[in-house]
DNA sequence: GTTAGCACTCAATATGCTTTAGTGCTAACA
DNA sequence: TGTTAGCACTAAAGCATATTGAGTGCTAAC
């Protein structure tokens, strides 16, 4: 796998490839010859290129055609763009997000915009929060026997659970009860929450030691509930725009998916999990993608982190040849600006 | 416009779009002559359909193919459709949604169930709540100089919004704006809160006057702020089931309609608007529709109201030669489900 | 090692022919 | 007078058959 190419099979290869990406047709030898500074004729390239086949970073979609990419041959294409990666060259970044008061709207934007700079299909998550701390929580009478509880978790990020209770419950008993969560919880995490913060709190609670429970019992589920974060999607129909992916089977399979938002998820959770390397961008070409049936299509990811360990995953979706280098500009200079604003938020 | 039409024209078009309806083919004399029990050759047949096309209920797309419906023969047979719809024989309603603790799962249930009873696209608003209850308001502090307003109102929907403070607020002032708030608040609409109400609490709020009119602006603000209701939707790729609509142009179309759902608004408040017809089902075929450039494709609408003045609209979008009968049917049996449920929830 | 030249291949396009499903009209019929 | 059989006609759709064009691989000469 890890030949070494040649200087001339290298450019050669290049050149085929940002070629494709452009014109999304097979690219024959004549155009490289003419298109390159190398000054070979056709015949020359002809001979390289029969090489780079036989090494598998190219193909012929049939014997009379130029040649096409393979995977390894983008997975070649991408490694080095990523190698290559200084940390760009800041300049006043074009693409703006407005601050919006809640993060939901500001990650919509950022898919919107992402969309709409790329022209790919655009996905972001809403951050999940495994470890973010609650602010404060606020038990509310809904009715005889039903009280809601209100999570305010860190990032303004609301939930609430209704509560059914055995018996009524007054207001002191209430009132009590929302000090006492209060002054135990705030500020803890869910995995703070230990078994002695608990049995401490029943404690305290005295006669209303069993409310406390299924009180416990809400707070953690309406925490944790929706864990099932959001995500977002913009641009879908964008895939239109690419002949490779627009044929009724693979335009039906791809827009089931943003609309489900269900695979969408193994995306989120495959880049969490992979977030390390370098930049934070992932690119997954073809097969490589968390994808089923979606062999024609790239995903590139990066990982946002607003801090507190709210940290979410943005994606584009697009055809193999994707604009790489521009997806990789856009988004990270994209979530830089996101980042930013949320520092400021705090 | 008002023509009658014979009882045997009558039949012959009605055949012809129910074929039509089925197939999706263009239909042609022999095909009803054979179909319908008139008994009469295809010549005869053939007259008929010259004088039905003259009429402008059907056309011929081209010189030798059968005829298809107009916008004036859909509207024919969708008018005759309503007109004759007896209340439903009940019979237990196979289609099941179930019940779910918050209300916005239950309408995403609504739109999978409505879109895959019948293979077209599904939408559903949440309820506006123009005139639902304040349940009760909860400012808790954020920040040294931030305050969050939770305000839930009828249904349990609770909304929230941040406030920007001057100065700093203590938590025991916190704690006399919450008295006061639910005091005279609670139980209000929004349209039920007068200058009266407002100068009545600016007066016992004494020195903290200032503060109660940022309050309830902010009240205000997140009461009505969602009053730019969801809309969630369910099977845009059905639209691939129908070769009238899956060429590109059409299908992006649609599709960003849905994805961009701002169009779906226009909906929404179209069929508020028109909610006095019987049975609250409406119908726009083709250009009646509010969409732009939809001429291939019909809605069908219903408003649904879970009391207390939530109500809500649910949506099919298909091709106009869409099964009407069923959807409408479908959609009402539904409807009366999600209505029973939403009873038994108060 | 490079290149010109040539025979070859295959997809895409164009061309013309046939089939098919339908029509409208006319003339005969009950 | 309404109905029907029959026939000439039409346009789309399907099919087979050339034509073109972009590209290749190979060979022989530079």
């Amino acid at each position: 796998m890890a030949e070494i190419l040649s200087d001339r099979k290298h450019k050669i290869l290049k050149a085929i490839i940002q070629n494709y990406l452009d014109t999304g047709e097979p690219v024959g030898s004549r155009t490289i010859s003419k298109d390159t500074d190398l000054n070979l004729s056709s015949a020359t390239i002809r001979n390289e290129m029969a090489d780079l086949e036989e090494m598998g970073y190219i193909i012929q979609p049939h014997t009379s055609a130029g040649r096409i990419p393979t995977d390894k041959g983008y997975r070649f294409y991408v490694d080095e763009l990523i190698e290559g990666r200084e940390e760009e060259i800041g300049g006043p970044a074009e693409i703006v997000i407005q601050k919006q008061d809640k993060i939901d709207r500001m990650l919509k934007q950022v898919a919107k915009v992402l969309a709409n700079n790329t022209n790919y299909a655009a996905m972001i998550s809403s951050p999940v929060f495994h470890r973010s701390k609650i602010k404060f929580i606020q038990l509310s009478q809904v009715d005889k026997f039903q009280v809601m509880a209100i999570v305010v978790v860190e990032g303004n990020i609301i939930k609430n659970k209704v509560i059914s209770t055995d018996e009524e419950v007054d207001g002191e008993t209430l009132l009590k009860l929302n000090v006492l969560l209060n002054t135990n919880l705030n500020g803890l995490t869910l995995d703070e929450i230990s078994l002695g913060t608990i049995a401490q709190m029943k404690a305290q609670a005295g006669e209303y030691a069993l409310l406390v429970d299924d009180v416990i019992e809400a707070v953690v589920n309406a925490v944790q509930e929706d864990e099932e974060y959001e995500i977002y999607t913009s641009g879908a129909t964008n895939i239109f725009r690419y002949p490779e992916l627009s044929d009724q089977k693979n335009a039906t399979a791809l827009i089931s998916t943003f609309e489900e938002k269900n695979q969408l998820r193994s995306i989120v959770s495959r880049s969490m999990e992979n977030d390390s390397e370098k930049n934070g961008i992932q690119v997954y070409i073809g097969d490589e993608s968390p994808f089923q049936n979606m062999k024609d299509c790239s995903v590139v990811t990066a990982t946002y982190d607003l801090g507190n360990d709210m940290k979410g995953t943005v994606g584009i979706i697009g055809p193999k040849r994707m604009d790489y280098e521009n997806v990789m500009k856009t988004m990270s200079k994209l979530l830089k600006q996101l980042e930013q604003i949320a520092k400021k938020d705090r």
